[in-house]
DNA sequence: TGTACATCAGTGAACGCGCGTTCACTGATGTAC
DNA sequence: TGTACATCAGTGAACGCGCGTTCACTGATGTAC
């Protein structure tokens, strides 16, 4: 035989979560439609709970999966490099939200959607991880030698712009064209750029 | 009477956007039940068609109200009035999108969620509607005298940043709880400040 | 290696339910004289 | 003002459909000897 049982469960199990990711692009979480993705698959309806105890539990797997998609992009981003300024460690965040929504582009898209229009749990939850994001970009900014001037308060507005920023460029990135991906990188660092100065010329024009 | 048959059958079309409205807030346009409006309103499903030719008609009656309310706000922010500075223009813009968006939550509760969930066609109107509204920020950021060293570049990056903000800030104010009016007001108006003073010191440091 | 049995991914019929929409109706409101 | 008729917002029965979930089943894969 070329692949074992559970090999062949594990596959009909990827295909049930692909195949709902992409239903639920252009609708959402709610809309999901149990029959609708076994139509996609190419199962009966009722094998559908050989993998999942029901719709809401694939649900959370969607939420799951997506949650680890972005976890591994924070972590990416965070990975300590040789970064001589702020505009070089900006542009180099831009290309590895690029590349990574890029390579689970259906994973955004769905936080991208959810986030706005799931269940008020699952937008909590990613609401809750957004912030995280902010605190942490806020620990990481503090231990830089530029950052002495700024408060801690100064800290939050700077990261909180900065990751406001950084959503929307996922937004733009998961529901445009794959073409409009280099345009949406490049303003995006420009808008990064202009954030910075404003943060680096903050006290000196305003304390 | 009271009341014609008149003013009682547009108080009943009414209730119906509202029901809509309501029943639309955690879930979005594409869920909507025709019987779950007419039961929160009070009527049989059927009395439904005296009012809309379907409930693609309703959702359609839905995405124009909604778009009426952003207009007015924008008008409302393009206002000419005595504003001598940029932060002036932005802390006074802040105002007018907290005060609309609280006199019309559920319009742009239904934005903030058709914008990355609705229909295709919806989710399109919306980018219209927002990258209009960029475009006229630039022309309207191009009258000022402090922008003179601005490319036509330039100004498209930070009416963009502007706007961004502005949706962010909206977005926080529809799925906040109401007590967090000032909190959201406050940092958005430091948020700007700090793009601002980015965007005057931008020529100086890149040029 | 061959046989007898166990596992279990996928099947197909069936359930009760809510959906959008149609139709002929009712009876209060509105109008013409 | 009173009467006879028209309008039409809301009613209630009915339709066909897709939904999530249950159940007993089949038959290929896997295992023990």
């Amino acid at each position: 035989m070329t692949e074992t049982r559970a090999e062949q469960k594990e596959r009909t199990r990827r295909a049930i979560l692909d195949a709902a990711l992409e239903l639920t692009e252009g609708s959402s979480l709610a809309a999901l439609s149990l029959r609708g993705i076994a139509k996609q698959v190419g199962i009966v309806p009722t094998a559908f709970y050989r993998h999942f105890d029901s719709v809401d539990a694939l649900g959370l797997a969607l939420v799951d999966e997506a949650f680890v998609s972005l976890r591994a992009m924070l972590r990416a981003v965070r990975q300590p490099e040789a970064a001589d300024s702020f505009v070089a460690i900006a542009d180099a965040s831009v290309d590895i939200l690029v590349q990574h929504v890029r390579a689970a582009r259906a994973h955004f898209a769905f936080l991208a959607r959810e986030r706005a229009a799931g269940p008020t749990l699952v937008r909590e939850a990613i609401r809750r991880e957004i912030e995280l994001c902010e605190h942490e970009l806020a620990t990481d900014l503090a231990r830089l030698p530029d950052a002495r001037a700024w408060s801690a308060a100064d800290l939050r507005t700077i990261s909180g712009l900065i990751v406001t920023l950084m959503v929307d460029a996922a937004d733009e990135l998961v529901s445009g064209r794959p073409e409009r991906e280099d345009t949406v990188a490049q303003r995006t660092r420009t808008r990064l750029r202009m954030v910075l100065i404003g943060a680096l010329h903050w006290r000196s024009t305003t304390g």
